[in-house]
DNA sequence: TTAACGATTGAACAGTTGTTCAAATATTTG
DNA sequence: CAAATATTTGAACAACTGTTCAATCGTTAA
């Protein structure tokens, strides 16, 4: 395909490709749903949002309960912070983290009956 | 830390550890929706899947729609027939991709009413 | 202050990902 | 049949990702 001539571009359907777009929405919200599930798309994290839905959790509380080590956990968390997904207080040396985002556990539950369906 | 001495593990907080444990499911469910959301973790997909939502697409509709390449829309859409996403149906030359799930639409909806909040 | 502990950070590494390009396949039409 | 169109495929490539390791930071307790 692809022979645009002038400045034309060939459009097979027009009108369901109009319509279509009007159905993606801006710019800023596709990047911002992106990363929420991109997110979301690595075991590590998610198991760790999985655990956070029950309970409040220090780093190598994770760490144990995933096999994993703190630092790997860490550089997870950090990334988790960023999006807002997690909160932390600090209560002498160690840090409590939290899932602090009601919709998560929304899309997990969706999500987990979507796979566990068919 | 990590200190273990014989065969035990330090847990620091043992008792939410083991709750949080159970709250995490089983590996299959894990993989199943980490492949869901990484799948949705990408602009490009996205996109496709929001197109997809609204109208009936050929591939090189939804190339024109994103301003791509067929050929870049057609590794993608490969991707979401494996996860069966996506639907299609041959009519002559064209072939017609549709969005057959009914759980990421909802998974869509909350995700943009969660990144459109705050 | 010093030592110990929990957590974070940055560099490095292998592994993965998305797009491009060229070639191939499938279907219809002349 | 051959030509045209729509799509798929595979190799290649740069860009990105998750973990590890060692070093560092913050806090508490001796």
């Amino acid at each position: 395909m692809k022979s645009k001539d002038v400045c034309e571009v060939t459009y097979v359907h027009k009108a369901s490709v109009e319509s279509a777009r009007k159905a993606i929405r801006s710019a800023e919200t596709v990047l911002g749903v992106t990363e929420t599930f991109r997110i979301l798309g690595d075991p590590t994290r998610l198991k760790i949002v999985m655990a956070l839905a029950k309970e409040e959790l220090c780093v190598c509380d994770i760490a144990a309960l995933l096999g994993m080590t703190d630092s790997a956990i860490s550089h997870q968390l950090r990334l988790l912070k960023n999006l807002r997904l997690v909160n932390f207080t600090r209560k002498g040396k160690m840090i409590y983290y939290t899932l602090d985002d009601e919709h998560i556990e929304d899309l997990l539950r969706i999500a987990v009956r979507h796979v566990s369906e068919d």
